[in-house]
DNA sequence: ATTATCTATAGATCTATAGATAATGC
DNA sequence: ATTATCTATAGATCTATAGATAATGC
């Protein structure tokens, strides 16, 4: 049987890069292992990829693209900016939470930092701003440092699995999210009031999918 | 002159490890990079480090070594709990604003999972108890998954620092202290209590030193 | 005598390319 | 004809050890 995946050979090396990237780091995986890993041999890789940077740009861009997919969304979408926040908070938890292989971590790895990563940087950055911006029009002008205080709390689902694999579950989104809000010094009662209509947002919005890697 | 750092070969070693370790990664770093940095050969290394990894170690322990001892101090200081919590989170983001290569980011690193590293996880979970402790103490019950959430916010400074090394500054401690306590459902005037009379433990601790390598 | 440092190197990788062969699609 | 895959390998590392030499401390 080809394809262990079913996602074509492209998509088996793709499969296997994450799950390798996340537990072992990118320079600690070899093309080796990672060919190895979908069933094929190491010079095969490069039929499909131009070199080993470029499986973990196109991994980047597949699991931040969904994100910024939904901020899109919700920054088009009429509703308090608290509940358009709570729902963003929550899908992007969630994210982490369902990804197979922890994918969300490879953007901890250092060699993300360089300049051939740009494109994924751009994605960021757009996440970013529509965090930013539903935190001004939710909590006011104190807002600035908020926003990255927000996005801490978020990633530290990436964090926490790592800590502790069983520490996080189908409730975490919601608490992450909740969190979120008191950050952001949004009162209890009107947290509650945009949880109820934030979770309505977060079910209407397509819903993350769970196979590990997106092909784009 | 010999030992730029002034801490002796081992220290330079450190130093140089520490600073490497950060910006690019423990993989991707040579020996070679690192005793170059130091100033020495790569085979002289060896007379201090047993291995690459040993020198990980070392700058793991070292850096959250200061954190158990302040943790310590403050579990047996008499204060409320909602103003420790606050000294802790404070003194624990200031270490990580200040340390001058972000040496907090190595634990992000894949490889320090390994058991090799044993003796700093152990430190790890020390840390991690304090913060639950005190959580419990200033919260109540619905602590327990609040912990990692502080834990995440505190160590969000890590990856603001490397998104935008401007973004922190003297002040970000305290803001992720309040924050902090926001997200542990510390209200709005028991918080502003909690502050100062952290602040004033946050001063009577020893100032974390502001060289980015301790020898221990 | 002991500690610190160096040169040289064994042995094991690792990435990416060249060029051959097999499979697929008109 | 084109696409997919393979074997073989060049060329560049990289870690750790062996063994020699230099410096230091009694």
């Amino acid at each position: 049987m080809e394809s262990p995946t079913g996602l074509g050979t492209a998509g088996d090396v793709l499969h296997a890069a994450g799950q390798l990237f996340s537990a072992r780091g990118f320079a600690a995986t070899s093309t080796h292992a990672i060919a190895q890993a979908a069933g094929i041999r190491q010079a095969s890789l490069y039929h499909y990829f131009a070199s080993k940077n470029e499986i973990l740009l196109r991994l980047l861009t597949g699991t931040v693209s969904p994100s910024v997919e939904t901020a899109r969304t919700l920054l088009a979408t009429q509703a308090p900016a608290s509940a358009r926040l709570w729902a963003l908070c929550a899908w992007d938890a969630r994210l982490l939470v369902e990804d197979r292989f922890n994918v969300g971590s490879l953007y901890l790895q250092p060699e993300v930092d360089d300049d051939y990563f740009a494109e994924f940087h751009a994605l960021r950055r757009e996440l970013r701003e529509a965090y930013a911006r539903l935190i001004i029009d939710a909590a006011g002008a104190r807002a600035a440092v908020l926003t990255d205080l927000v996005l801490g709390l978020v990633e530290s689902v990436i964090l926490l699995r790592r800590r502790d694999p069983g520490g996080v579950d189908a409730q975490t989104p919601g608490l992450v999210a909740d969190g979120a809000l008191r950050l952001v010094f949004v009162t209890e009662q009107e947290s509650s009031a945009a949880y109820r209509r934030g979770a309505e947002l977060l079910i209407s919005l397509p819903h993350a999918d769970r196979s590990d890697v997106r092909i784009l």
